[in-house]
DNA sequence: GTCTATACGACGATAGAC
DNA sequence: GTCTATCGTCGTATAGAC
């Protein structure tokens, strides 16, 4: 709103230069792709490039908040384990953007990366959905509540992405089973004799 | 045995790189670490360096190698949970190591790369001693085995390397509550009444 | 504010002398 | 087996046109 004028273009630029980056990491990889050719599909040389970034880092982790914020945002009426397909789906078809996101990780270690805050501020926040979903149907009774939503949302957060892991170097392996196999695991246990059966 | 000679001496100096590379990486982190400085702490150049291995990819595949082997080398004794504990353990004192394992995660996404042979064996050869672990805690009674072990080794495999991710940029994690709660939701559900029980 | 041109230092890789 | 010298490319920094 305050903004006008000479700011309207260049944010624009702005998130042409995110969006072409992201197709391109999608298609060619992540690695191997400088950012001489992502300033070239802009029509850009590379300091006209990072007029808009301060660094390379900068640039890399917008470019994985625009992905975060896009695929969630596609299907936003999905939820749970639901959510979790419909993303996984996604990044099958990407497998660029995948890598982008482990490699990310890895250098999101340095508290200094500008990723780290990102990273950060995402993992409570995605664990949180996962409380809530899980509180909701805890109170159900469809899933076992002997262990605190907090920590199971932990591991499945782990899960979903240590299956990436295992997935970028065996393609074959399906990435929606080992979730589909940790919700058998929370589905209550056999209720003693006198609980609340009938 | 068979090699003798000229090798001998190399080969010794091969292991020095090694362990050389390993220790810088573990005390300065993966990221920032040119091989001039660990041919500098050999006494090399980096042609030098680079006359024991392919190429830098090659060196670092070959030091998560190492590590691996020392890892597990270190505690033979140990098997299922224990072991893991153990690792995780070591890995909480050497971040930086950590955060090599990831990163040559994402780089191993490509097919030619050398780590990509490296974790396209050792998952199978991992998840393969869970599988052995697993079956026989099913049959002593003392897991659920309505889901099968090999689907079971996927998701501990997948826990395990996502907590690592998680734990890179929220060191505050506990790294081992997640695999005891995958542990407490192993253990089988409340027998029906007609069962085994006496 | 937007962008080009140019230069800089460091990287990994390689050729060839010893 | 190890060196010096050099190459091409990377991300970065600065000067200045528009």
């Amino acid at each position: 709103m305050a903004k006008r004028g000479p700011y309207e273009k260049g944010e624009a630029k702005r998130r042409e230069i995110l969006e072409v980056a992201l197709e391109i990491f999608a298609q060619e990889g992540y690695r191997g792709t400088s950012l001489r050719k992502v300033a070239a599909r802009c029509n850009l040389s590379l300091p006209g490039l990072m007029h808009y970034f301060e660094s390379k880092e900068d640039l890399l982790t917008q470019v994985l908040r625009v992905r975060d914020e896009t695929a969630r945002g596609r299907h936003p009426e999905l939820t749970g384990p639901d959510s979790y397909r419909a993303i996984v789906r996604e990044g099958t078809k990407t497998p660029g953007l995948v890598e982008l996101f482990v490699s990310m990780s890895a250098a999101a270690s340095d508290p200094g990366h500008p990723a780290h805050r990102h990273f950060a501020e995402r993992y409570p926040a995605i664990r949180g959905e996962i409380v809530d979903y899980l509180r909701r149907r805890m109170d159900e009774g469809a899933i076992r509540s002997d262990i605190p939503p907090e920590r199971l949302a932990v591991v499945l957060v782990a899960v979903a992405d240590g299956v990436q892991l295992q997935w970028l170097t065996e393609r074959s392996m399906d990435m929606e089973q080992p979730v589909n196999d940790m919700m058998a695991l929370l589905a209550p246990p056999a209720q003693n004799p006198g609980d609340t059966a009938h």
